[in-house]
DNA sequence: ACCTGAACACCGTTCAAGT
DNA sequence: ACCTGAACACCGTTCAAGT
């Protein structure tokens, strides 16, 4: 059992890792955290082992506030707008957090948590493109892992000019999905990422 | 005129860049960089004013190459076949550079230099988009520019899984090429970036 | 059991001393 | 004019000393 002040530094910590992170992205020092939360620098490695295993931590919280919405996007609205409306989603996220569209890349799928936020994602995400692929409206070759990977994509291509057209990802989110769509499908030359891929990059 | 052991040292440290970003990406140490060209960790910052200003020289080096590579296809390949190789070398050369792809997102349009090597690329694309364009192989609303944000997109994409499945790039770039077919265009929300958004882009 | 801050090995960058 | 390596301010991380 965590005693009190203990209990309270953690919260502390993850709330100004969250800030900071979302305002200054990955490069942001431990000391700037630990000063934000209002506790010494030693503290930060008192509750994480590591800047990364702090930061997977964050990441978590937002792989699964984004897994949230696609679970009730997958139930309260029709297959094509659900499936348009959770990748949005997943753009937004980027938009208003510097450090998200960096952890998807840079934070390790080895970590277990990480790994289990990443599977619960790819099943909301699978779920909404089965329904999608059911009702006719995305291509028969797109899984749900290809979701998954195509959530940041949109921001990522737009990130070079954000400063000056801050809604442009929204251009690139429109030009994924037309070739989302079922009548511009040509045969991919390469098969979709499989669970044990996942796991293999995982441990590499 | 400088001095001989000067323009020696500089393309030696040019060489063991390049080498070592390719390697082992944006975070290489200078030491590391300058211990592989056989001079002081000081003589760096004697030609390049920081770590930034060497890695923009190295990658106005990939840019100016994937220019050429644009204008040769320009001229020799039918427009169809000519923008999907393209991408496709666009996509190759951050392949096999850890630091090409890292640098895209992080390196400054502000520097006058990258600036011009942007620029000259931006030109291959929007002359082998314009002849795509006429043959009627590429939708109407796209431009040079999108294919520019576009080039890195692929790869990027597919980089959490590139430890286990190292050719999973080629599915979203054929992905990203269905897209702009004409047969799957749909109005675009947002208008394309211009030279301007480029220009205050980079003095943000 | 947890917090603290000094200490450590690194990093990019500067600069006085050499040639 | 350029090279060198010691010095500086930072970083993430460790750990002995406190409570």
């Amino acid at each position: 059992m965590p005693r009190a002040d203990a209990a309270r530094n953690r919260s502390l910590l993850i709330d100004a890792a969250s800030a900071e992170l979302s305002e200054h992205g990955l490069d942001v020092s431990i000391s700037r955290i630990a000063a934000r939360a209002g506790v010494a620098k030693g503290t930060v490695f008192n509750h994480f082992s590591s800047k990364e295993e702090l930061v997977s931590a964050i990441f978590c919280e937002q792989l699964g506030a984004l897994a949230a919405t696609g679970e009730t996007l997958l139930e309260h609205t029709d297959p094509r707008s659900a499936l348009q409306q959770f990748m949005t989603a997943g753009a937004e996220l980027q938009v208003n957090d510097r450090s998200f569209c960096e952890a998807v890349t840079a934070t390790s799928r080895a970590h277990p948590a990480v790994r289990a936020a990443s599977d619960r994602l790819a099943q909301a995400a699978e779920a909404l493109t089965a329904s999608a692929r059911q009702a006719g409206v995305v291509r028969a070759d797109v899984t749900g892992h290809d979701i998954v990977l195509l959530l940041g994509a949109a921001t990522w291509i737009a990130a070079p000019l954000a400063a000056a057209r801050s809604d442009l990802w929204r251009r690139y989110l429109h030009l994924i999905l037309d070739g989302l769509r079922p009548e511009a499908a040509h045969e991919l030359p390469v098969a979709a990422p499989t669970n044990e891929d996942f796991a293999t990059a995982a441990t590499r």
